[in-house]
DNA sequence: TAGATCACG
DNA sequence: ACGTACGTGATCTAC
């Protein structure tokens, strides 16, 4: 059998992939995008070259007996990046689970090592391939030794035999050592003859064939110049094509025979792979992700689980312990009023399974509302809005994998208990394999339900004890202990409450914008001379700027841009445009506040019951769907209209509204410790005209409203990461003027620009930011070589701290709200909750206390330097308590 | 199902 | 030089 050596040249290979693919990052922050480069080629090469023996060589460190003769070899080279070396060690671990040898020899480069190897593997009747993504190899190639050198980043490979060498540069192999001479290589930093690059070099090696057959024939070098050069640096060149030649003695101690490859064991490197996250290449290597690791739980379809009967549950009862996994299975996305399939319970060996109709058993219904019975589960809101629907109690929760999950990484869109089970080693079959997905989604039987049901359970209760560590390693324990967990129950009794909408109110409102949106209509389609739907921004694109000839002031993906600043910037153009603005606006409350809140409206209560979703936004904010309460339209009146079918439910009660005034920037004046912002509000002072002030040096009469209005763009700007085009955009300026803006703001708020710098250092240093809590987002594009992409993680470092603070520090306000409304035995009620404003509904009699209470309780949540402020209103409807 | 648009903080 | 403000969700159209 023919035998066949392949090399790998490790540096060069992971060098290549480095800089080819975006910085991947696994969830325990690991850089893996070199180490995914490397395998992917490695896996191609296998494939297609089927070696028999097989190595990988490295560098060992900087020092090699060519920087000993010449100290500035690789002397300019850029310092490996961090995130680079530390994928090292990572392609070292993965090479030994392959079973690949790899090999490093001190004082020597890989190419020296594979210069040595290759000249034994030729002597020894073997055929050689190396691969790398450096030209200097060539030099290596003969008969029987081929190189493949990357192309286009790692995606392609080309081999170069003597003839391919000899067509590309009519150069034999040895001659492209004579090459480097010549021209030296910046890279190397190897000199070379200065002012001679690729081209003169080719064409003197042609016609001398070797550096010192140049350095003989001087003289008849054509070019006076060139001559001169040549003499003046003989030496730099003798000197640049010694580093230049690769060693083919180096003392290696490995043998061919040590680098005999026969095949990977799937068992060793399955785990490296789930480890690095390389879904992808398990799936190319045909491994069922997770079934085949040696690591893996495995949860299986027989599991062996009691179904409570109505005969049977007396003598199970005693198996209702603490602390105990449940998993109450809700058949239904929206689980306000949604069936439930049944409770999955685990706790050690115990697996119990208690199907819907036997969900009200009395055993089962006191431990579930024992707070003294503690309970993990997954996703506590559903589960105890769930079973308040059915008016059963679930307390004692003292730990939710969704929000242990969300914590961890907040950037995570997928949450699902299967794969938090597969990101800590387990397997559990997802809900779309049991129930199906889409249309084909049904029911199975109860035998099969009732076992994905346990094995959900007995995943909680398995994952419990690794996520509570990581939570801990991580400083984000206290934060799901003392805060997100007591807030789901907070949240899931406001969802459950509800908020009254009056439904005639909207009636009302609705009827009147269809004759409005009618009347619009007719009179857009009568300046257009077309009917056509103007809902379409294709067909109103059309419209506008084909027919009508407006001028084209932006454009989308896929055509011109109709949106509200452009059609703004038009308006004086046709007299079409304003009657389009006004249509879109009203149609947006029509379908949107009016049709869309009205289906929302809950048979059974009359009233509206949102969803908090407490695991989405990737800065600690709440989200708000079915409906979104959290948007309700207020900028224009026509909007804030909707507002007034917002009211109390119990006759002759209050809506409250509490906010906070200027939240964000006052987390800014505490975090940067500015001392023009910490005087600010210190004194109380308008935040906006304070920055009117001190950019336009204006005493506090002369502040102009335009002068206001653009100050608080920039100090708009400055919470969302600061661009000059960005505040340029939003106040329709010109760019230079809006970097001058910026550039006196930070002149005078010089500690905001030192915090803006510290948070985009501390992210590069850790990879991540955190809020006062400690509530931690990551960054992995902050080092990217990706202009755009390092940009936004650069404004998200700035932008994180202060938001999610301000998330951190409503929350707590919450839960602190929660449990002195219960302590005074308050009737009043929190209903809403808008990132920064609380809304409640209030008897009368408890109005002058909740006035004091809530605004007290809000301002203390979180001691700042700086204080807190808080302003209340109520009224007979949300829009009156303005 | 993606993209455009627009409602909120 | 690069092309953007930060964070969401709902609706509609067109593929």
């Amino acid at each position: 059998m023919e035998k066949k050596l392949m090399i790998i040249d490790g540096n060069s290979i992971a060098n290549r992939a480095f800089y080819a693919l975006p910085l991947l990052t696994t969830n325990e922050g690991l850089y893996t995008n070199a180490v995914y480069g490397f395998t992917t080629m490695l896996l191609r090469m296998l494939e297609e070259e089927k070696p028999t023996h097989l190595l990988v060589a490295f560098d060992a460190g900087k020092v090699t007996f060519r920087t000993e003769e010449y100290k500035d070899y690789k002397g300019k080279r850029m310092k490996t990046p961090g995130e680079l070396s530390s994928q090292f060690p990572l392609i070292k671990e993965l090479l030994d689970a392959f079973d690949i040898k790899h090999y490093e020899l001190k004082g020597f480069e890989a190419d020296d090592i594979i210069g040595t190897l290759s000249a034994r593997a030729e002597a020894n009747g073997f055929t050689t391939l190396i691969v790398s993504g450096d030209k200097d190899m060539l030099q290596l190639v003969s008969d029987t030794t081929t190189v493949a050198l990357t192309r286009k980043g790692i995606s392609e490979v080309e081999l170069y035999s003597p003839e391919e060498i000899a067509i590309k540069y009519n150069l034999t192999p040895a001659q492209i050592i004579d090459l480097k001479g010549l021209m030296g290589d910046t890279s190397d930093n190897i000199p070379g003859i200065p002012g001679v690059g690729e081209k003169t070099a080719l064409k003197l090696l042609h016609e001398f064939r070797t550096v010192e057959g140049v350095l003989e024939h001087v003289s008849e070098v054509k070019g006076k110049k060139l001559q001169e050069k040549i003499e003046t640096h003989a030496d730099d060149a003798r000197m640049s094509k010694e580093l230049a030649t690769i060693l083919r003695d180096a003392p290696v101690e490995v043998t061919i025979e040590d680098t005999i490859y026969q095949s990977y064991k799937k068992e060793k490197i399955i785990p490296v792979l789930e480890r690095f996250a390389f879904k992808s290449l398990m799936d190319r290597l045909g491994f069922d992700a997770v079934e085949a690791s040696s690591e893996v739980v495995q949860v299986n379809e027989d599991v062996e689980f009691i179904t409570i009967t109505e005969k049977n549950r007396d003598e199970w009862m005693g198996r209702l312990t603490s602390p105990m996994a449940v998993m109450v299975e809700v058949d239904a996305e929206n689980y306000h009023g949604a069936p439930i399939h049944g409770i999955g319970l685990v706790s050690g060996s115990t697996r119990l399974y208690v199907p819907f109709e036997q969900i009200s058993w009395p055993a089962l219904s006191e431990w579930l509302a024992n707070p003294e019975q503690q309970k993990w589960v997954y996703d506590a809101k559903r589960s105890q809005v769930a079973l308040a629907w059915k008016n059963i109690k679930l307390e004692g929760i003292c730990f939710d994998i969704l929000l242990a999950s969300y914590l961890s990484n907040p950037s995570e869109t997928n949450h699902r208990l299967c794969d938090v089970a597969q990101r800590y080693n387990m397997h559990l079959t997802s809900d779309d394999m049991v129930y199906g997905k889409g249309a084909k989604r049904s029911t199975p039987d109860m035998s099969v339900l009732g076992a994905h049901i346990v094995r959900k359970a007995d995943a909680i209760y398995r994952l419990h004890s690794k996520m509570d560590i990581t939570l801990k390693d991580e400083g984000l324990d206290e934060l799901l202990y003392d805060l997100e967990l007591p807030l789901a129950t907070v949240l899931g009794a406001m969802e459950t409450r509800g908020v009254r909408v009056d439904r005639e109110r909207l009636d009302e409102m609705g009827a009147e914008l269809t004759e409005k949106l009618a009347s619009l209509t007719a009179r857009i389609h009568r300046l257009a001379g077309v009917d056509f739907n103007i809902n379409s921004p294709k067909q109103l694109g059309e419209i506008l700027f084909d027919k009508l000839q407006l001028p084209v002031i932006k454009k989308t993906k896929t055509g011109y841009s109709t949106s509200a600043d452009v059609l703004e910037k038009l308006e004086q153009s046709h007299e079409i445009v304003p009657l389009i603005l006004e249509f879109r606006q009203l149609g947006k409350l029509q379908s949107t506040y009016i049709e869309g809140l009205k289906k929302e409206i809950h048979e059974e209560t009359g009233k509206i019951h949102t969803s908090f979703n407490q695991a989405v936004t990737a800065t600690g904010r709440l989200s708000s769907t079915e409906p979104n309460l959290q948007n309700i339209p207020i900028r224009l009146e026509e909007g804030r209209r909707i507002r007034q079918a917002f009211v109390p439910s119990e006759a002759g009660w209050f809506i409250l509204a509490a906010d906070y005034s200027q939240i964000e920037l006052r987390i800014l004046a505490h975090i940067s410790q500015d001392e023009n912002l910490l005087d600010a509000f210190r004194r109380d002072m308008d935040v906006h005209t304070r920055t009117a002030m001190d950019v336009f040096g204006v005493k506090e009469d002369e502040v102009t409203s335009l002068m206001r209005r653009q100050a608080k763009a920039v100090n708009f700007g400055i919470v969302y990461g600061i661009s000059d085009y960005g505040l340029s955009q939003n106040l329709n300026i010109t760019r230079k003027k809006a970097a001058e803006f910026i550039e006196r703001y930070f002149s005078v708020y010089q500690g905001v620009r030192q915090y803006m710098d510290s948070s985009i250092a501390e992210a590069k240093k850790n990879g991540y930011v955190t809020t006062m809590l400690k509530r931690r987002r990551y960054l992995p594009d902050i080092n990217s070589r990706n202009f755009n992409l390092r940009s936004f993680a650069e404004r998200t470092a700035m932008n994180t701290p202060i938001q999610g603070t301000a998330a951190d520090i409503i929350k707590l306000a919450m839960v602190n709200m929660a449990q002195r409304m219960e302590e005074e035995r308050l009737e009043s009620r929190m209903l809403l909750q808008v990132h920064d404003e609380l809304i409640f509904e209030v008897p009368e009699h408890e109005l002058e206390q909740m006035c004091k209470l809530v605004p007290d309780v809000m301002e203390k949540a979180l001691s700042l330097d700086v204080p807190l402020k808080v302003d209340v209103n109520y009224g007979k409807s949300w829009y009156e308590a303005k």
